[in-house]
DNA sequence: CGACTTTGACCCGCGC
DNA sequence: GCGCGGGTCAAAGTCG
């Protein structure tokens, strides 16, 4: 007898015992007549179930016995619906059985059921004594045991149903004659003894496995939690990070019309802190992560930065060209330590990129931009050209645009710093989206002498990327940690690539992409598979083929971790991608974008110059200028 | 006239 | 130490 104690929900699942060297899958149901339920439900749900309803009992045809594994899992169901069973996204059975679902409530109620695991092979097995002992009672029994639990189910609605799958033909739906078949039964139990005693080894068996699977889920939960509070812990840090106070009070030249802006968002890459601007408002995203900028050969390209010539440890600069190597030693001594150092500074070289296929020379992501420097790179017969953030004075925010060598037609676009002034709608898309991926890259790459660090970078590669494994490729010789929001693979189930729309003379201020059903998406609401990782900790090749694409149920492991892990990771990354602050920031890119859209749509028109952003807004005097091709003005 | 782009020169880190 | 390459500066030119 069974006391599975479960909730007032259908759908359980039962282990079943496999049966290695069964070629029917029969004998595994005559079995399994010997179970009988104690179901704790309540009135409402013995009502339902009193009704004439089927009790269906629907296999995972990928669980069933003579499949070389374990044993079956079985869903009882005690609604006439099939079981969404083998749909779940979860890889891992025992996984998908945990998913429970509290919507449901009551029998047959369509809303939701709750699927619960049973062990069932500890009470199975005295079942099965029991109706070996008295095998001529066992309808009777069974009925009875059903009765005393409230499970008044009619003997013909008895019904086993099999989902519909390639196994034996004993896998389909049958119609269980518990008189017909207790008699059967009688027989063969009192010839095949010996086949009993498999089957109670096969139990015994069964057994352990649960218990070592209670174990993993028990381990999968702890690693769940232990990440989450890692991640937790993450945020906070920096959003804890004591505001910088610069020594003289802030700038006010572009907070004329903050009040039209929607607050200030940073990319989260960049040193803000050491920008006066910052002091404006505490910022709630200042972060120590940024670019490792050098301090200008004459020094008056940004003057804030002389304020603070030791800025590193209040304005996040990283000890650089202007600093000794002896200040740096000096620094480190004093900071706790060379980890914690070169983790800050690694976090402050956090990039950007994003590749979109583009035409025009320049993507429009909402802020505007100075061209002020090209070079032919490396390796790259298209130069490469800089940008320099010109909504506010003293914006550290850069950007390099350049095309892929290998493909013109993708622009790779690496911004880098914080913006440390207000942004219009349409930039705060942007520089959400890409500091949702720096918060990504950045939880991940932060190494540790323990190589937790290594490790979680490539974990959160493949957490946060989980199906656009395909495209993910970490560089270890990348310069700098980088996320690289990549528009030009299509994701799963778009026909093609997404064409990133750009900043154009004669149309500015869109940002969004078309998509296959017709309506206009978002550019950078990319689902989070489209992140892959550069991060030069990560150490561990992710190259393309160690991959498999679209598998966002079942992203591998990190290499080197145990197969085992698999399911964690796939626990984790649903997790992760379904972080409120994930999806925050992805929602405020789209509602932002959307909102960009329909006044760009309004005034595109008649005004192809300005503003950076379609809504409203509040120009600083820069924005007022002349839209160029490298005007990203919106 | 102001803001922008262009482009050669310069600075600096890094590898050899 | 030297050369290379990335990044930046700033003068000159362009544009509205």
């Amino acid at each position: 007898m069974s006391d599975l104690g479960l909730p007032a929900s259908s759908p359980f699942f039962i282990r079943a015992p496999s049966y290695r060297g069964e070629t029917s899958d029969s004998s595994l149901f005559r079995s399994l007549r010997h179970v009988s339920f104690s179901l704790p439900l309540p009135s409402a749900t013995k009502a339902s179930l009193s009704s004439p309803r089927r009790l269906s009992i629907c296999m995972d045809k990928g669980h069933l016995g003579g499949g070389g594994g374990g044993g079956g899992l079985l869903a009882l169901d005690a609604s006439p619906r099939q079981l969404g069973f083998l749909n779940l996204l979860s890889p891992a059975p025992f996984h998908r059985s945990m998913e429970a679902d509290d919507g449901g409530g009551g029998g047959g109620g369509g809303r939701g059921r709750r699927s619960i695991e049973v062990d069932f092979f500890s009470d199975e097995k005295k079942n099965m004594k029991k109706s070996r002992a008295s095998a001529g009672a066992d309808a009777e029994d069974h009925k009875d045991q059903a009765s005393a639990a409230g499970l008044a189910i009619k003997k013909e609605d008895l019904t086993i149903n099999l989902l519909p799958g390639n196994n034996t033909r004993s896998d389909r739906s049958m119609v269980v004659d518990d008189d017909g078949a207790s008699r059967a039964d009688q027989d063969r139990n009192g010839r095949n003894t010996g086949e009993l005693a498999v089957i109670q080894a096969e139990l015994s068996r069964m057994n352990e496995e649960n218990q070592r699977l209670r174990g993993m889920l028990t381990q999968v939960n702890n690693s769940y939690h232990a990440l989450q509070m890692h991640l937790v812990a993450l945020m906070q840090q920096r959003t804890q990070m004591p505001p910088v106070q610069p020594q003289q009070p802030p700038t006010h030249e572009d907070g004329k019309n903050e009040s039209a802006i929607v607050p200030r968002q940073f990319l989260g890459l960049g040193p803000s802190g050491a920008s006066a601007d910052v002091a404006e408002e505490p910022s709630n995203s200042s972060t120590e992560v940024g670019s490792p900028r050098r301090s200008s050969s004459n020094g008056n390209e940004d003057p804030e930065r002389g304020e603070n010539p030791d800025g590193p440890s209040t304005a996040g600069w990283l000890p650089g060209r202007g600093m000794s190597q002896q200040q740096q030693q000096q620094l480190g001594a004093a900071a706790k330590g060379h980890d914690q150092q070169a983790q800050e500074a690694t976090m402050r070289k956090a990039r950007v990129s994003v590749r979109a296929r583009s035409e025009a020379p320049i993507i429009a992501d909402g802020c505007q931009w100075r061209k002020y420097g090209q070079k032919m790179a490396k390796g790259n017969p298209c130069p490469r050209a800089y940008y320099r953030c010109t909504m506010a004075t003293g914006c550290p925010v850069r950007k390099q645009v350049q095309r892929c060598a290998e493909d013109r037609t993708i622009l790779i676009t690496t911004y880098e710093g914080t913006h440390n002034h207000p942004l219009p709608p349409a930039a705060m898309a942007m520089a959400s989206t890409t500091s949702a991926a720096a918060s990504m890259l950045l939880s991940g790459s932060m190494p540790s002498a323990d190589g937790a660090g290594l490790m979680s970078s490539n974990f959160l590669a493949r957490t946060v990327l989980p199906c656009s494994s395909s495209m993910a490729t970490i560089s270890a010789s990348a310069p700098f940690p980088t996320v690289t929001l990549d528009l030009t693979h299509a994701p799963p189930g778009a026909p093609n690539a997404m064409p990133l729309n750009v900043a154009r003379p004669h149309a500015p201020g869109q940002f969004h992409v078309p998509m296959p059903g017709g309506g206009m998406a978002p550019a950078f609401a990319m689902p989070p598979h489209m992140l892959y990782n550069q991060s030069k900790f990560s150490g561990l090749q992710m190259s393309s083929d160690s991959v498999d694409a679209g598998q966002f149920a079942q992203p591998r492991p990190p290499m080197g971790l145990p197969g085992q892990l698999s399911d964690t990771v796939s626990a984790a990354a649903a997790a992760i991608t379904a972080d409120p602050n994930f999806t925050v920031a992805l929602a405020a890119a789209i509602s932002s974008i959307m909102a960009g859209q329909h006044a760009a749509g309004n005034s595109n028109a008649n005004n192809s110059n300005n503003n950076t952003s379609n809504n409203n807004v509040t120009t600083t005097s820069n924005n007022t200028t002349s839209n160029n091709t490298n005007s990203e003005t919106q």
